[in-house]
DNA sequence: AACAGCATGTAACTTGTTACATGATTTA
DNA sequence: TAAATCATGTAACAAGTTACATGCTGTT
Protein backbone atom coordinates (compact mmCIF):
# COMPACT_ATOMS: atom_id res chain seq x y z
CA UNK A 1 0.00 0.00 0.00
CA UNK A 2 2.99 2.03 0.50
CA UNK A 3 3.91 1.65 -3.30
CA UNK A 4 0.99 3.85 -5.50
CA UNK A 5 3.06 4.42 -8.30
CA UNK A 6 2.17 3.22 -11.76
CA UNK A 7 4.67 0.26 -11.79
CA UNK A 8 2.81 -1.65 -8.83
CA UNK A 9 0.47 -3.98 -9.29
CA UNK A 10 -1.01 -7.37 -7.35
CA UNK A 11 1.09 -10.40 -8.36
CA UNK A 12 -2.65 -11.49 -10.12
CA UNK A 13 -2.22 -8.41 -12.54
CA UNK A 14 0.58 -10.27 -13.94
CA UNK A 15 -0.18 -13.57 -13.52
CA UNK A 16 -2.90 -12.37 -16.16
CA UNK A 17 -0.72 -10.16 -18.32
CA UNK A 18 1.83 -13.33 -18.88
CA UNK A 19 -0.53 -15.27 -20.18
CA UNK A 20 -0.83 -12.79 -22.92
CA UNK A 21 3.05 -12.45 -23.43
CA UNK A 22 3.29 -15.51 -25.46
CA UNK A 23 2.24 -12.97 -28.84
CA UNK A 24 -0.81 -13.41 -29.98
CA UNK A 25 -4.51 -12.41 -28.86
CA UNK A 26 -6.79 -14.31 -27.19
CA UNK A 27 -10.78 -13.57 -25.30
CA UNK A 28 -10.98 -13.51 -21.51
CA UNK A 29 -12.58 -17.10 -22.15
CA UNK A 30 -9.80 -18.41 -23.53
CA UNK A 31 -7.81 -17.02 -20.80
CA UNK A 32 -9.36 -18.52 -17.97
CA UNK A 33 -9.18 -22.10 -19.98
CA UNK A 34 -5.22 -21.36 -20.34
CA UNK A 35 -5.15 -20.47 -16.68
CA UNK A 36 -6.54 -23.24 -15.55
CA UNK A 37 -3.95 -25.17 -17.29
CA UNK A 38 -0.80 -23.73 -16.64
CA UNK A 39 -0.76 -21.02 -13.41
CA UNK A 40 -3.75 -22.95 -11.47
CA UNK A 41 -0.59 -25.11 -11.03
CA UNK A 42 1.57 -23.28 -9.33
CA UNK A 43 -0.08 -19.96 -8.20
CA UNK A 44 -3.80 -19.91 -8.39
CA UNK A 45 -7.03 -20.33 -10.29
CA UNK A 46 -8.30 -16.90 -10.90
CA UNK A 47 -12.34 -16.69 -11.30
CA UNK A 48 -14.07 -15.83 -14.64
CA UNK A 49 -15.00 -12.78 -13.69
CA UNK A 50 -11.36 -11.90 -11.89
CA UNK A 51 -9.74 -12.36 -15.25
CA UNK A 52 -12.08 -9.66 -16.78
CA UNK A 53 -11.93 -7.22 -13.62
CA UNK A 54 -8.29 -7.99 -14.28
CA UNK A 55 -8.36 -7.07 -17.98
CA UNK A 56 -9.89 -3.67 -17.45
CA UNK A 57 -7.31 -2.69 -15.08
CA UNK A 58 -4.54 -3.88 -17.34
CA UNK A 59 -6.35 -2.09 -20.84
CA UNK A 60 -6.77 1.50 -18.18
CA UNK A 61 -2.81 1.55 -17.59
CA UNK A 62 -2.49 0.61 -21.13
CA UNK A 63 -0.45 -3.14 -20.69
CA UNK A 64 -3.28 -4.82 -22.72
CA UNK A 65 -5.53 -3.20 -25.72
CA UNK A 66 -8.28 -5.68 -27.31
CA UNK A 67 -10.45 -5.22 -31.03
CA UNK A 68 -13.49 -6.20 -31.15
CA UNK A 69 -14.65 -8.82 -33.91
CA UNK A 70 -16.55 -9.27 -36.04
CA UNK A 71 -17.75 -5.62 -35.89
CA UNK A 72 -21.34 -6.91 -35.74
CA UNK A 73 -23.92 -5.97 -33.12
CA UNK A 74 -24.70 -9.21 -32.78
CA UNK A 75 -22.10 -11.84 -31.63
CA UNK A 76 -18.87 -10.04 -30.95
CA UNK A 77 -15.99 -10.81 -28.99
CA UNK A 78 -12.93 -9.46 -27.20
CA UNK A 79 -9.79 -10.32 -28.58
CA UNK A 80 -7.17 -9.07 -26.02
CA UNK A 81 -3.54 -8.40 -26.66
CA UNK A 82 -0.66 -7.32 -24.86
CA UNK A 83 1.08 -4.02 -25.58
CA UNK A 84 4.99 -2.76 -25.77
CA UNK A 85 4.57 -1.05 -22.58
CA UNK A 86 2.65 -4.56 -21.03
CA UNK A 87 5.73 -6.51 -22.36
CA UNK A 88 7.85 -3.68 -20.25
CA UNK A 89 5.43 -3.97 -17.30
CA UNK A 90 6.12 -7.66 -17.12
CA UNK A 91 9.53 -8.03 -17.82
CA UNK A 92 10.24 -5.52 -15.04
CA UNK A 93 8.41 -8.14 -12.79
CA UNK A 94 9.83 -10.63 -13.74
CA UNK A 95 13.05 -9.35 -13.08
CA UNK A 96 12.69 -7.12 -9.89
CA UNK A 97 9.26 -7.33 -8.74
CA UNK A 98 8.76 -8.69 -4.67
CA UNK A 99 9.57 -11.21 -3.50
CA UNK A 100 6.23 -13.45 -1.92
CA UNK A 101 6.59 -15.90 0.13
CA UNK A 102 5.59 -19.78 -0.97
CA UNK A 103 2.61 -20.21 0.27
CA UNK A 104 0.01 -23.98 0.21
CA UNK A 105 -3.10 -24.28 1.46
CA UNK A 106 -4.23 -28.15 1.97
CA UNK A 107 -6.78 -28.93 3.81
CA UNK A 108 -6.57 -32.13 4.24
CA UNK A 109 -3.16 -31.69 6.51
CA UNK A 110 -5.39 -28.84 8.00
CA UNK A 111 -7.20 -31.33 8.82
CA UNK A 112 -4.89 -33.88 10.02
CA UNK A 113 -3.55 -30.86 12.50
CA UNK A 114 -6.32 -30.79 14.26
CA UNK A 115 -7.55 -34.08 14.01
CA UNK A 116 -7.19 -35.47 17.59
CA UNK A 117 -11.17 -34.91 17.10
CA UNK A 118 -11.83 -37.90 15.19
CA UNK A 119 -10.82 -41.38 15.34
CA UNK A 120 -7.91 -42.04 13.30
CA UNK A 121 -9.77 -43.91 10.42
CA UNK A 122 -12.40 -41.23 9.85
CA UNK A 123 -8.96 -38.68 9.56
CA UNK A 124 -7.23 -41.40 6.94
CA UNK A 125 -10.54 -41.15 4.61
CA UNK A 126 -10.03 -37.50 4.12
CA UNK A 127 -6.33 -37.61 3.44
CA UNK A 128 -7.50 -40.73 1.51
CA UNK A 129 -9.86 -38.19 0.00
CA UNK A 130 -7.04 -35.60 -1.00
CA UNK A 131 -4.49 -38.35 -2.83
CA UNK A 132 -7.51 -39.27 -5.05
CA UNK A 133 -7.48 -35.54 -6.42
CA UNK A 134 -3.75 -35.52 -6.37
CA UNK A 135 -3.28 -38.20 -8.62
CA UNK A 136 -6.62 -36.56 -10.79
CA UNK A 137 -3.60 -33.24 -10.67
CA UNK A 138 -0.90 -35.31 -11.64
CA UNK A 139 -2.51 -37.14 -14.68
CA UNK A 140 -3.40 -34.06 -16.30
CA UNK A 141 -0.27 -32.55 -15.55
CA UNK A 142 0.85 -35.21 -17.39
CA UNK A 143 -1.62 -34.70 -20.20
CA UNK A 144 -0.75 -30.95 -20.27
CA UNK A 145 3.26 -31.65 -20.75
CA UNK A 146 2.63 -33.84 -23.56
CA UNK A 147 0.74 -31.23 -25.58
CA UNK A 148 3.51 -28.51 -24.16
CA UNK A 149 6.66 -27.13 -26.37
CA UNK A 150 7.87 -23.68 -25.09
CA UNK A 151 10.81 -24.81 -22.74
CA UNK A 152 10.36 -22.96 -20.11
CA UNK A 153 6.49 -23.91 -19.62
CA UNK A 154 8.08 -27.58 -19.76
CA UNK A 155 9.91 -26.75 -17.09
CA UNK A 156 7.65 -25.96 -15.09
CA UNK A 157 5.17 -28.62 -15.81
CA UNK A 158 7.95 -30.78 -14.87
CA UNK A 159 8.67 -29.26 -11.13
CA UNK A 160 4.76 -29.92 -10.67
CA UNK A 161 4.84 -33.24 -11.82
CA UNK A 162 7.90 -33.90 -9.60
CA UNK A 163 6.58 -32.17 -6.52
CA UNK A 164 3.16 -33.65 -7.25
CA UNK A 165 4.42 -37.49 -7.03
CA UNK A 166 6.34 -36.61 -4.05
CA UNK A 167 3.21 -34.74 -2.26
CA UNK A 168 1.49 -38.22 -3.58
CA UNK A 169 3.95 -40.54 -1.90
CA UNK A 170 3.80 -38.55 1.26
CA UNK A 171 0.20 -38.34 1.68
CA UNK A 172 -0.04 -42.04 0.77
CA UNK A 173 2.47 -42.76 3.82
CA UNK A 174 -0.14 -40.19 6.13
CA UNK A 175 -2.88 -42.30 5.17
CA UNK A 176 -1.27 -45.61 6.20
CA UNK A 177 0.57 -44.41 9.57
CA UNK A 178 -3.04 -42.89 10.48
CA UNK A 179 -4.57 -46.31 9.96
CA UNK A 180 -1.68 -48.35 11.64
CA UNK B 1 -23.27 -18.54 -0.69
CA UNK B 2 -25.77 -21.29 -1.52
CA UNK B 3 -25.60 -22.89 2.43
CA UNK B 4 -26.57 -19.99 4.81
CA UNK B 5 -27.09 -22.14 7.52
CA UNK B 6 -25.28 -21.87 10.56
CA UNK B 7 -23.46 -25.39 10.22
CA UNK B 8 -21.22 -23.36 7.71
CA UNK B 9 -18.14 -21.84 7.84
CA UNK B 10 -15.09 -20.84 6.02
CA UNK B 11 -12.18 -22.82 6.07
CA UNK B 12 -10.08 -20.03 7.99
CA UNK B 13 -12.64 -20.00 10.48
CA UNK B 14 -11.96 -23.47 11.66
CA UNK B 15 -8.31 -23.21 11.36
CA UNK B 16 -8.80 -20.38 14.31
CA UNK B 17 -11.19 -22.70 15.80
CA UNK B 18 -8.29 -25.49 16.04
CA UNK B 19 -5.59 -23.59 17.35
CA UNK B 20 -8.04 -23.55 20.69
CA UNK B 21 -8.63 -27.39 20.28
CA UNK B 22 -5.93 -28.03 22.26
CA UNK B 23 -7.70 -27.44 25.70
CA UNK B 24 -6.80 -24.31 27.43
CA UNK B 25 -6.68 -20.29 26.98
CA UNK B 26 -4.88 -18.30 24.47
CA UNK B 27 -4.86 -14.36 23.82
CA UNK B 28 -5.30 -13.84 20.03
CA UNK B 29 -1.62 -12.46 20.21
CA UNK B 30 -0.51 -16.35 21.53
CA UNK B 31 -2.74 -17.60 18.31
CA UNK B 32 -1.07 -15.82 16.02
CA UNK B 33 2.11 -17.14 16.67
CA UNK B 34 0.50 -20.76 16.79
CA UNK B 35 -0.58 -20.13 13.55
CA UNK B 36 2.56 -18.95 12.05
CA UNK B 37 4.66 -22.09 13.24
CA UNK B 38 1.91 -24.27 12.15
CA UNK B 39 -1.20 -23.92 10.30
CA UNK B 40 1.01 -21.46 8.33
CA UNK B 41 2.98 -24.25 6.55
CA UNK B 42 -0.18 -25.94 5.56
CA UNK B 43 -2.94 -23.62 5.27
CA UNK B 44 -2.02 -20.13 5.28
CA UNK B 45 -0.88 -17.36 8.02
CA UNK B 46 -3.46 -15.22 8.79
CA UNK B 47 -2.85 -11.64 9.30
CA UNK B 48 -3.23 -10.55 13.37
CA UNK B 49 -6.30 -8.77 12.60
CA UNK B 50 -7.77 -11.53 10.76
CA UNK B 51 -8.07 -13.52 14.17
CA UNK B 52 -9.32 -10.78 16.05
CA UNK B 53 -11.90 -10.78 13.40
CA UNK B 54 -12.67 -14.56 13.67
CA UNK B 55 -12.67 -14.54 17.25
CA UNK B 56 -15.08 -12.66 17.21
CA UNK B 57 -17.56 -14.42 15.02
CA UNK B 58 -16.42 -17.46 16.47
CA UNK B 59 -17.57 -16.12 19.95
CA UNK B 60 -20.63 -14.89 18.11
CA UNK B 61 -22.14 -18.35 17.17
CA UNK B 62 -20.95 -19.91 20.91
CA UNK B 63 -18.12 -21.58 19.52
CA UNK B 64 -15.19 -20.14 21.89
CA UNK B 65 -16.01 -17.77 24.64
CA UNK B 66 -13.71 -15.52 26.33
CA UNK B 67 -12.53 -13.96 29.90
CA UNK B 68 -10.41 -10.57 30.61
CA UNK B 69 -7.61 -11.22 33.09
CA UNK B 70 -6.57 -9.57 35.01
CA UNK B 71 -10.00 -7.56 35.96
CA UNK B 72 -8.35 -4.08 36.32
CA UNK B 73 -9.29 -1.68 33.73
CA UNK B 74 -5.71 -0.92 32.96
CA UNK B 75 -3.38 -3.82 31.49
CA UNK B 76 -6.39 -6.38 30.67
CA UNK B 77 -5.45 -9.30 27.88
CA UNK B 78 -8.55 -11.53 26.70
CA UNK B 79 -8.07 -15.02 27.24
CA UNK B 80 -10.06 -17.31 24.90
CA UNK B 81 -10.95 -20.88 25.18
CA UNK B 82 -13.04 -23.22 22.94
CA UNK B 83 -16.78 -24.32 23.90
CA UNK B 84 -18.03 -27.72 23.98
CA UNK B 85 -20.26 -26.64 20.92
CA UNK B 86 -16.42 -25.54 18.79
CA UNK B 87 -15.24 -28.47 19.75
CA UNK B 88 -18.47 -30.43 18.44
CA UNK B 89 -18.17 -28.06 14.97
CA UNK B 90 -14.59 -28.59 14.63
CA UNK B 91 -15.52 -32.55 14.75
CA UNK B 92 -18.02 -32.18 12.20
CA UNK B 93 -15.73 -30.04 9.93
CA UNK B 94 -12.79 -32.54 10.48
CA UNK B 95 -15.14 -35.06 9.40
CA UNK B 96 -17.82 -33.85 6.79
CA UNK B 97 -16.26 -30.62 6.22
CA UNK B 98 -16.06 -29.62 2.22
CA UNK B 99 -13.59 -31.12 0.12
CA UNK B 100 -11.29 -28.19 -1.31
CA UNK B 101 -8.31 -28.18 -3.98
CA UNK B 102 -5.11 -27.78 -2.59
CA UNK B 103 -3.67 -24.28 -3.97
CA UNK B 104 -0.02 -23.30 -4.11
CA UNK B 105 1.27 -20.10 -4.49
CA UNK B 106 4.65 -20.27 -5.52
CA UNK B 107 6.16 -16.42 -7.48
CA UNK B 108 9.16 -18.14 -8.47
CA UNK B 109 7.74 -20.74 -10.86
CA UNK B 110 5.34 -18.14 -12.02
CA UNK B 111 8.05 -16.02 -13.16
CA UNK B 112 9.90 -18.79 -14.38
CA UNK B 113 6.55 -19.75 -16.06
CA UNK B 114 6.94 -16.16 -17.83
CA UNK B 115 10.60 -16.26 -18.02
CA UNK B 116 11.11 -15.76 -21.70
CA UNK B 117 11.24 -11.99 -21.31
CA UNK B 118 14.14 -12.00 -19.13
CA UNK B 119 17.89 -13.39 -19.75
CA UNK B 120 18.08 -16.83 -18.39
CA UNK B 121 20.63 -16.29 -15.19
CA UNK B 122 17.96 -13.24 -14.22
CA UNK B 123 15.18 -15.96 -13.91
CA UNK B 124 18.08 -18.76 -12.28
CA UNK B 125 18.84 -15.41 -9.79
CA UNK B 126 14.97 -14.84 -8.86
CA UNK B 127 14.56 -19.02 -8.48
CA UNK B 128 17.70 -18.41 -6.46
CA UNK B 129 16.00 -16.90 -3.95
CA UNK B 130 13.38 -19.10 -3.79
CA UNK B 131 15.69 -21.63 -3.07
CA UNK B 132 17.06 -19.28 0.10
CA UNK B 133 13.75 -19.02 1.43
CA UNK B 134 12.80 -22.28 1.39
CA UNK B 135 16.20 -23.31 3.04
CA UNK B 136 15.13 -20.82 5.91
CA UNK B 137 11.32 -22.38 6.37
CA UNK B 138 12.83 -26.03 6.25
CA UNK B 139 15.38 -25.14 9.45
CA UNK B 140 12.15 -23.35 10.93
CA UNK B 141 9.92 -26.64 10.13
CA UNK B 142 12.91 -28.40 11.66
CA UNK B 143 13.43 -26.22 14.69
CA UNK B 144 9.37 -26.38 15.07
CA UNK B 145 8.99 -30.22 14.88
CA UNK B 146 12.26 -30.49 17.43
CA UNK B 147 10.07 -28.86 19.94
CA UNK B 148 6.97 -30.59 19.29
CA UNK B 149 5.22 -33.73 21.11
CA UNK B 150 1.60 -34.10 20.04
CA UNK B 151 1.74 -37.07 17.39
CA UNK B 152 -0.61 -35.61 15.06
CA UNK B 153 0.91 -31.91 14.39
CA UNK B 154 4.51 -34.01 14.36
CA UNK B 155 3.27 -36.31 11.39
CA UNK B 156 2.09 -33.07 9.80
CA UNK B 157 5.76 -31.16 10.09
CA UNK B 158 7.31 -34.50 9.20
CA UNK B 159 4.91 -34.28 6.30
CA UNK B 160 6.15 -30.47 5.35
CA UNK B 161 9.68 -31.34 6.20
CA UNK B 162 9.46 -33.82 3.30
CA UNK B 163 7.96 -31.88 0.82
CA UNK B 164 10.11 -29.14 1.75
CA UNK B 165 13.02 -31.10 0.99
CA UNK B 166 11.48 -32.44 -2.57
CA UNK B 167 10.71 -28.50 -3.31
CA UNK B 168 13.97 -27.59 -2.55
CA UNK B 169 15.94 -30.31 -4.78
CA UNK B 170 13.75 -29.74 -7.62
CA UNK B 171 14.12 -25.67 -7.42
CA UNK B 172 17.81 -26.26 -6.99
CA UNK B 173 17.69 -28.30 -10.13
CA UNK B 174 15.40 -25.92 -12.14
CA UNK B 175 17.92 -23.41 -11.41
CA UNK B 176 21.18 -25.46 -12.30
CA UNK B 177 19.49 -26.02 -15.72
CA UNK B 178 18.29 -22.21 -16.54
CA UNK B 179 22.16 -21.65 -15.75
CA UNK B 180 23.52 -24.07 -18.18
C1' DA C 1 -34.79 -30.05 -30.47
C1' DA C 2 -31.87 -30.25 -26.67
C1' DC C 3 -27.61 -29.74 -24.60
C1' DA C 4 -22.85 -28.61 -23.99
C1' DG C 5 -19.65 -25.31 -24.70
C1' DC C 6 -18.32 -20.51 -26.03
C1' DA C 7 -18.66 -15.83 -24.61
C1' DT C 8 -19.51 -11.48 -21.91
C1' DG C 9 -20.52 -9.08 -18.12
C1' DT C 10 -22.63 -7.01 -13.51
C1' DA C 11 -23.98 -6.79 -8.60
C1' DA C 12 -23.82 -8.03 -4.02
C1' DC C 13 -21.13 -9.75 -0.94
C1' DT C 14 -17.26 -11.89 1.81
C1' DT C 15 -12.79 -12.05 2.86
C1' DG C 16 -8.58 -10.39 4.04
C1' DT C 17 -4.89 -6.79 4.04
C1' DT C 18 -2.37 -2.57 5.40
C1' DA C 19 -2.01 1.17 8.04
C1' DC C 20 -2.94 3.44 12.02
C1' DA C 21 -3.51 4.24 17.05
C1' DT C 22 -2.47 3.07 21.73
C1' DG C 23 -0.10 1.56 25.65
C1' DA C 24 2.17 -1.92 29.08
C1' DT C 25 6.07 -4.98 30.14
C1' DT C 26 10.48 -6.92 29.71
C1' DT C 27 15.22 -6.93 28.41
C1' DA C 28 19.64 -4.88 27.08
C1' DT D 1 16.30 4.70 29.17
C1' DA D 2 15.66 2.88 24.81
C1' DA D 3 14.10 -0.82 22.14
C1' DA D 4 11.78 -5.04 21.45
C1' DT D 5 7.92 -7.59 22.46
C1' DC D 6 3.31 -8.26 24.24
C1' DA D 7 -1.34 -6.89 23.49
C1' DT D 8 -5.76 -4.95 21.51
C1' DG D 9 -8.36 -2.97 18.23
C1' DT D 10 -10.44 0.03 14.17
C1' DA D 11 -10.97 1.98 9.54
C1' DA D 12 -10.32 2.15 4.83
C1' DC D 13 -9.61 -0.42 1.22
C1' DA D 14 -8.42 -4.16 -2.07
C1' DA D 15 -9.26 -8.48 -3.74
C1' DG D 16 -11.87 -12.15 -5.05
C1' DT D 17 -16.14 -15.13 -5.02
C1' DT D 18 -20.84 -16.58 -6.15
C1' DA D 19 -24.84 -15.89 -8.32
C1' DC D 20 -27.27 -14.02 -11.84
C1' DA D 21 -28.44 -12.63 -16.60
C1' DT D 22 -27.98 -13.22 -21.48
C1' DG D 23 -27.43 -15.26 -25.86
C1' DC D 24 -24.81 -17.62 -29.81
C1' DT D 25 -22.76 -21.88 -31.98
C1' DG D 26 -21.91 -26.52 -32.81
C1' DT D 27 -22.93 -31.27 -31.87
C1' DT D 28 -25.91 -35.25 -30.96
Amino acid sequence: MSNRNTTWLPTTAYAVLGLLSPRGERTAYELKQLADATIAHVYWAPAQSAIYTELQRLEGLGLVEHRVEPETELRSRRLYRITPAGEDALRAWVRDGRFEAAVTKNTALLRTLYGHVVERHELAARVDEHVAWAQEQLERLEATLASTQEPLRRLVLEWAIERAHGELAASRRLSETLRE
